[in-house]
DNA sequence: ACGGCAATGTTGACAATGTCAAGATACGTG
DNA sequence: CACGTATCTTGACATTGTCAACATTGCCGT
């Protein structure tokens, strides 16, 4: 596994190469020669594995949705009730931006999202990581906890408030926030109960 | 004002080169030498005025948080009570982002608030655009028509919501709604509304 | 077993870019 | 009017994305 590059899997140690860089020095500082040369390889190797620059990245960024998609999907097993699903959602999906911060970035960059095939994956991808609050809202709304209303514009108005705290965490003013976990608990705290307000009937 | 350039105002005319390249063809396609091209004068002279590229960018990101800063100045001016003030606050952060959707990237690009100087210049003008939405919500909680609790915590709140919504129609998958009119308006107004309702006393 | 094909890697080349160093020019100030 | 300084140009270098041509190698059917 440790040289899985001359003829093991060299897509896989391309990736993995990738997400290092990015975790080390930001999206920017992703190349498809410094990701071949990681891994060992010549320069024009990775165009056996992947269209372009932007192909590799959105190959990235699709793994990094799974992972997402899995703490989401553990993060409402773990409420009992709507309400407190919604808030696991919240808080794991704010946690994975602050702990991730440069895949969090990836995830969202617009590239991703064009016409290509490789952003269709994504855009999948993001569908799935979304799922479990759509549930957690409709369940939410079955059991009359939660107001009526349409369930997808409930859940957008979920998802848009914490994925714009967890914007302005990772990219915003709110950096120095996220380096105090304390603060940064404190914060979290308050944009996702404020967000329950929304979501609950009164 | 047409030929400024050999001798007039180069370093506005290489930002606004640089603006048209922006909305035209998006961040990653400002290139210096691209924008000295346009201004017509050869590669290297905008080093006079800018010391790289990230320079570059950190001007024509804080022009953009300027004029984001009018705007949130005459928004609020727009709304007769702190709850009309909000909701027009929220609805122009949105228009801004949709209309200008690379110009909105830009802003919020991590690049922009590292350590540099260019940097804090930025983040100075994208905290006069917050300006107007504290003052909204401060008056709103003196009138005890908002909820009772911290200025910064509300104001927060609503800028996550507004944000995150604005970052979805731009960089995700409220990309077809956003190129909707009908549809826009309508998920904005729910966005909005929902928002008020974290704000407002019950 | 074996010959050949398709997948996988490598080398070499090209254009574009960011950036720097040296030289030219022009403008304002003494 | 001379001179220094800000402004601009030219030339050069390293890095990168990308492509084409070539090498290798494992697998397939015969």
């Amino acid at each position: 596994m440790v040289d899985a590059y001359h003829h093991g899997d060299l897509r896989r140690a391309l990736v993995e190469a990738a997400l290092a860089v990015i975790d080390e020095d930001g999206v920017d500082a992703l190349t498809l020669r410094g990701v071949a040369r990681r891994a060992g390889v010549s320069h024009a190797a990775p165009y056996h594995h992947f269209a372009d620059l932007a192909d590799l990245r959105a190959a990235v960024a699709a793994e990094c949705f799974a992972d997402l998609r899995d703490r989401m999907v553990r993060a409402r097993a773990a409420g009992a009730s709507p309400d407190r699903q919604v808030r696991e959602l919240g808080r794991s999906y704010i946690d994975y931006a602050v702990e991730r911060p440069n895949r969090f970035r990836l995830m969202w960059r617009p590239e991703l999202r064009g016409p290509g095939a490789p952003g269709e994956v994504v855009a999948l991808a993001g569908e799935e990581s979304y799922r479990p609050l759509l549930a957690a809202v409709a369940a939410g709304q079955h059991t009359r906890l939660f107001r009526a209303g349409e369930v997808p514009d409930l859940a957008l108005f979920a998802w848009a408030t914490v994925h714009g705290f967890a914007t302005l965490l990772v990219d915003g003013p709110l950096a120095d926030t996220a380096a105090d976990p304390a603060r940064l608990a404190a914060a979290a705290e308050n944009v996702v109960e404020l967000t329950l307000t929304g979501l609950l009937r009164h």
